[in-house]
DNA sequence: TTGTAAGCGTTATCAT
DNA sequence: ATGATAACGCTTACAA
């Protein structure tokens, strides 16, 4: 019944041990004879002493088992896209080997409590996307030697990135939808900035999300003067809204929408129009994840392989941990031809 | 270029101050001069100080800004469900004032790595359900002094909780489908125990998670011989294979479900045999979440706030982190019917 | 307003 | 196989 929570210390003076020794019998590292062994555990239990304190081993230790990823969303909206989830399970795959929980932070929480990213004990940090806020966070994680892999996005020539061909993907998609006759098409693009505000893209120069801006070059490639519609997340409801907007009035006979959740929001604003997809309107996704409830369409899409993203950036940091330097990885969509295209119909 | 990482005594000794001063110009928490900041913060600049390391000043504070929350399942498979991912949002809401981390941690992560709860640098636990395994993780925490908060589980008498009134709930929806003149029901449970395999309940005194053992109590309150056959998570597609299972032979008029997603699964199975829901067989869940896609069906439910649920768990734990003594809370689901319960038909 | 001093609890290194 | 010693980098009474 002490007032002071057992340390080691004194588990081996109960044990009539010397404290490394003590240490060494709850970390393995070294052979320890049985009898000493017993002597610590047993003392160990008499005082309820559970083990080293986390804390003071990872200062110790420089380690502390946790790897952060930091979502640009609230994390209940990140996570109802099945790209991410997916990515989630490839990382925990990938950082299996070294035993690390994963730290879920997001870069809009209160002002007051500060950048959580530069104050958790981390071993690593893997940023989805990356904007100039986030740059200065990563710079101090960066001096400090801490590995950061960042997912599609760019926070400097020496931070280690895994990619998906956006660009080229996007035009592969935009390229049949004109090889099918369309010509007036419209685009719905993910998120431009930090401020998720929804609305046509004036000037694509002030996209600052790398995805968003990679996605719509490749699109505007095939279709220069495609109005852009941008929208405040990827989900069903946000394509919806978007769809709405787009086919009110002069309706285009294309839409391209760069997510799945995004193209399955407009496939309902079409039907909600009294439109059918694809003889009065043409959609193509990004990503080709399975839209829950979206048959008995099968959206024309470009497949990604998120698993493989995460794992990918989880391999980077496992690497980065282990002193080595790992190269950039780039991963290529494949174009998925579904039942939300077909020809343009006079 | 020196080849240790700066510290803060050597920010001060270059700055000219002793390491307390220079501390509290990071912290914060005490005045400080104007003309002493700036030769702090002048002095960092040079050294390329980038502010207190968070394991050493963990160590000092007891404080790691870090909550977990051990899940049971894979992270992309607990995330699929949009009852975690509102419960996330809940969690992240009521930790926002003490701006903490989420930690992710699972009870199946590779034996190897150990028992990461126990060994990561964390200032509090929520666990969702609690089995015996755990069990001893938790004593450890405890012990430690670590605040724990169970969610939909039991972790002993003395650790809070967040419970929802599964029975009562569940016996409500069974006495609807009773209501309607359905004898002949079967149930779909989530799964029984860590090893979720899939199959019928034989002897319910077995089932270890408590969400499945109580929702199964509450059926059976109403229904003593309904066939109980349980999947090993809470998603369409095992409910589509129970339903498959459920139906094939001498059918149920009614199946109750103890997920939204599960039921959804059903109603698949039920189409894919040709039956009509509820015209064939009625069919109820359980969480009241939106199944994307499920539309016409609006799903007879128990609707339960998550967001609450997540919240509780968060104020709870932000209250034993501030040293009070939060009572457990038990949130009540509330029936609401929709269109794929109907009457029995002769 | 600033400095002194004393840890926080552990583990790595080196001897023995 | 075990022990002594010295960090790890920081914060916070308390004193000046």
């Amino acid at each position: 019944m002490s007032s002071r929570r057992a340390t080691i210390s004194d588990v081996a003076r109960e044990a009539g041990v010397s404290a490394s020794t003590a240490s060494v019998v709850f970390s393995g590292k070294v052979a320890v004879s049985d009898t000493t062994r017993a002597k610590v555990m047993q003392a160990a239990d008499a005082l309820g002493y559970t083990g080293p304190d986390p804390r003071a081993a990872s200062l110790r230790t420089g380690r502390a088992g946790v790897v952060a990823v930091l979502f640009r969303e609230r994390l209940g909206v990140a996570f109802r896209d099945p790209v991410t989830t997916a990515m989630m399970d490839g990382l925990t795959d990938a950082l299996g080997p070294i035993g690390a929980g994963i730290l879920l932070l997001t870069d809009e929480g209160p002002a007051e409590s500060g950048p959580t990213l530069t104050t958790a004990p981390l071993d690593a940090a893997i940023l989805l996307g990356c904007n100039e806020i986030l740059q200065s966070s990563v710079d101090v994680l960066r001096r400090r030697g801490i590995p950061v892999v960042v997912i599609e996005g760019d926070a400097g020539s020496d931070v280690p990135r895994v990619l998906l061909d956006n660009v080229d993907a996007q035009r592969a998609a935009a390229e049949h939808v004109r090889s099918l006759g369309h010509d007036d098409v419209a685009l719905v693009t993910l998120s431009t900035d930090a401020t998720r505000a929804r609305g046509f893209i004036d000037d694509s120069a002030l996209i600052t999300v790398e995805v968003t801006r990679d996605r719509l070059r490749g699109a505007r490639e095939v279709f220069p003067d495609a109005p852009a519609y941008a929208v405040s997340e990827s989900s069903i409801d946000e394509g919806l809204a978007a769809g709405r907007v787009l086919l009110a009035g002069d309706r285009p006979t294309a839409i391209i929408a760069q997510s799945d959740l995004l193209a399955a929001g407009v496939i309902r604003a079409a039907e909600e129009a009294g439109l059918r997809v694809p003889e009065d309107l043409s959609v193509t996704g990004f990503d080709g994840i399975t839209v829950d409830g979206l048959a008995p369409y099968a959206l024309t899409t470009l497949e990604q392989d998120s698993l493989a993203k995460g794992r990918a950036a989880g391999e980077a940091v496992v690497a980065m941990l282990d002193g080595r330097d790992p190269a950039s990885v780039t991963l290529t969509c494949t174009f998925r031809r579904g039942n939300t295209t077909g020809p343009v119909t006079v």
